[in-house]
DNA sequence: GCGCACTACGTACGGTGTACGTAACTAGGA
DNA sequence: TCCTAGTTACGTACACCGTACGTAGTGCGC
């Protein structure tokens, strides 16, 4: 028999090797990376329970000896991609290691671009993401507050990394999965943006896109958003 | 043969009626107040073709003449939920007003859970969406600041909103679809959460949550991480 | 060495989005 | 007024999904 929980099941806490029967042919590692190659290339919703096993060159049903559920397969993939932090000594100047940080999560949102899809309190507490908070509440060492305060301020800048990473990638993850560029699909929406403006009906955007037609930069918009959020911590 | 799209496509730009043929059964507001019905009480996943059809009381590919593709019925529910805010008269206190939107978005997102998963920068231009725009440029027509930087608020408040109430609904949303309840749930992952914290590999972790087991008081979070973001544009 | 827990995996079920073909209907142009 | 083209309506079918279940083989702990 098959050993699929009837409870609820946290799968870090699962033992990767059992002691009995045949030795696992793959290791947790080797899923999550077949299942990260899928998604990197051919995008989030191409990674099946079907195609990793294929990736894997085993059975469908055979994966899930080691991922009792698709969502585990979500959580095995966060946590391999959390792996790749750097978690250098801590410089005194909590600010710009939590800029540095989210630098970080940011570059790596952006190599994988599915993981604002996923990112989800519900997981979090893999062992990476454990690693992840600790490190960055070694950053805050010197800071005179309460632990709430600062899971505060860390969950804050977690969240502006995901919504401005998961904003700036939107359309161009989207169109992966659309039978038509992301030239067309932009060129069909503005158009449409525009004949609503031309209405008269919002005034102030009509105005404001008049007024200003240069390109956004993003990475001044997203830098701007942190440094705001980390100096409403100041003190 | 039926008109669907070889090319992108927006709804919003799609009459309604068209000029030939049989009158329409239903109108846009029909479908829409069906899907979210569905998704009220049942869950966004299960908002499918097949059950919004059945829900109107038609053929599955019948909907299709009104929604070329399911996405499209995903902007409607937005638009449609979007539909209920109110605008009342800026007041001149533009931080107050936005404060007071924000309340506005976060009750219905409580209203409607699946609301934080569904957005998306590539929506956002639905008819409610421009009037909600507008409105928020309105508050802040006596503020000396570029358009730009006035758009750059607007996306922080409500990436801020929808962060939150993401977070404040994800164990409750997930254990909707789940063969257990979400005490069971926690139960289970709090259990891991302590066999980590006892192995010393994350000290401040443990130290954290020995001081400090008072319940969450999310109003609080949401509240504060609100008004920070409010301060940081103040000038 | 025996038994049992584990791995492996084929089959099957109920669900999904939606392409396609056909029939009925109605408004615009002749 | 009639014709016809564009629409609505919808049944069927396909490819794909997650995964329950059953069976066969494997190797560790006793």
């Amino acid at each position: 028999m098959v050993g699929r929980p009837a409870v609820p099941e946290v799968i870090w806490a699962r033992p990767e090797r059992a002691g009995r029967g045949p030795r696992p042919a793959f290791s947790r590692a080797d899923i999550a990376a077949a299942a990260v190659r899928i998604a990197d290339t051919e995008g989030l919703d191409a990674v099946s329970m079907r195609k990793v096993a294929a990736e894997l060159g085993c059975g469908t049903m055979s994966l899930y000896n080691y991922v009792p559920r698709k969502e585990d397969l979500h959580e095995l993939m966060l946590d391999a991609v959390s792996g790749g932090y750097e978690f250098p000594e801590p410089s005194g100047d909590w600010r710009a290691d939590l800029v540095a940080l989210a630098h970080q999560a940011r570059a790596m949102m952006h190599r994988h671009t599915w993981v604002p899809r996923l990112m989800s309190p519900v997981y979090g507490f893999s062992p990476n993401a454990l690693r992840y908070l600790e490190y960055a509440l070694s950053c805050l060492d010197g800071v005179d507050a309460r632990f709430g305060e600062k899971m505060e301020l860390i969950a804050m800048v977690n969240g502006v990394v995901t919504t401005y990473v998961a904003n700036e990638i939107a359309t161009a993850e989207r169109s992966r999965s659309l039978p038509w560029s992301e030239e067309q699909e932009n060129a069909v929406r503005t158009d449409y943006l525009i004949s609503q403006i031309v209405t008269g009906k919002y005034p102030r955007m009509a105005a404001g896109f008049a007024e200003d037609p240069g390109p956004i930069d993003l990475d001044g918009v997203f830098d701007r958003a942190l440094s705001r959020v980390l100096e409403s911590f100041d003190r």
